[in-house]
DNA sequence: TTTCGTGTTAAGATTGTGTTAATTTTCCTC
DNA sequence: GAGGAAAATTAACACAATCTTAACACGAAA
């Protein structure tokens, strides 16, 4: 996977710092913010690959923040990791019950929380099923290479096109709007113009060639990819 | 989706004419007032699409109007946007708490407001349960694709025509006035002659060739689809 | 710097929608 | 039934909305 986006919740600096540094020296972006309420504006908008959430918040509590994350159709999917302390074991159990993913007592070692952290992603990973090469005749759309074959000959695609394609491809038939596609490559309140899409759409049916006209304009509404 | 109706609630001028600007600009239909009491009675009696409340407000404020529509059957399902200063940030928590379904925080930009607006709008038309695919006979309509299909075969509906077949379909037998299809196409107040439907239908009639005796007139009263 | 990816803008092409008006159908009354 | 009025259908046209495309701008990466 194209480098992790964790999001880490804790409002104690130190901890926050340190989970940081451990996770960003493994390779992974890291974002992060201090209370419930920001979690899950940017859990929202940042759409992060897996969040570490400590339990102790101000505000709206991590087991709050969880329960709403996983009660929503776009973050229901992200996994969570819950920082707790020594002793906080009951509220570990309602934890797992609520839907985190794992847990973490305090304290602890960097490696063991990349070690979590990891196995975490891999796990998402493959059960995205986002994996699953597609052939539509002579369209070949392998998500694993990143790479599209065209009459089995690569078609270099970039990342938006690649991403636009898969996203169309996977739902054949299914019509996406301008703002869904948009959506699903970013995260919700990314700022453009429905045009960036049409001309993602052009140079993608150009380089598809021939599997060009796979993909529809359903005038009115948006895209579609052929049935 | 037709035109969407918003609800602007704000005591402070300035803003309200802000949020109203960006919004028309938008293709939105906007509606407003000063004061939570206005806002609960508009809100029952227009029901708009989504609402855009501030939380100061004279008398009732926002987090009890938010409280008191979250509260009743007929507005539950509006989403409600909080406008809030930074530094309420306390009220914010208990906002999401009560249901808001997201904030912004003064000063904002039009643009990200707007990005909210049309991601609750999104959401609230996903989960509207619109999109149930319906079948008559040799007749399927799958909203989802944006398709018809008559004995299996597809028939190209442009955009106007699917929703009038959609709308109809919806409620087999329920006789619909040329107005009410107009209303449910773009919004009340789109100035039109009655007409105007009797072409679509005509056209929509043609294209389902042999479907096309689903839509029955009703004589001085309007269209209905075949119960 | 140069190149490449992505987003914006605006002009042009295409398709969709609404109006008008002539024509046909329906239904009511005689 | 026949006549007539009201309503519905239909086709032709105008214009409006939407899509396509090209040219440009900007920032990030090479």
């Amino acid at each position: 996977m194209a480098k992790a986006k964790i999001l880490v919740v804790d409002d104690e600096e130190d901890i926050r710092e340190l989970v940081e540094l451990n996770l960003s020296h493994e390779g992974f972006k890291v974002i992060s913010c201090e209370s419930g309420e920001e979690a899950l504006e940017m859990a929202g908008s940042e759409l992060p690959d897996l969040i570490i959430l400590d339990l102790m918040l101000p505000g709206i509590d991590g087991l709050e923040v969880c329960k709403k994350l996983k009660g929503n159709l776009k973050t229901e999917n992200i996994p969570v990791v819950m920082l707790t302390a020594r002793g906080e074991e009951t509220d570990v159990v309602t934890g797992l019950e609520i839907g985190a993913d794992d847990y973490v007592t305090k304290p602890f070692s960097g490696k063991v929380l990349v070690a979590r952290v990891r196995r975490l992603l891999r796990k998402a990973d493959v059960n995205s099923g986002d994996k699953a090469v597609l052939k539509i005749d002579d369209l070949i759309i392998d998500p694993n290479r990143r790479e599209v074959l065209v009459k089995n000959k690569s078609a270099e695609l970039t990342f938006t096109e690649f991403n636009i394609l898969h996203i169309l491809a996977k739902r054949p038939g299914f019509v996406f709007t301008r703002y869904q596609i948009v959506d699903a490559l970013h995260g919700s309140d990314y700022i453009v113009t429905e045009r960036a899409v049409d001309v993602q759409i052009v140079s993608l049916r150009k380089k598809l060639g021939a599997c060009g006209s796979y993909i529809e304009t359903v005038r009115g509404v948006g895209y579609r990819f052929r049935d």
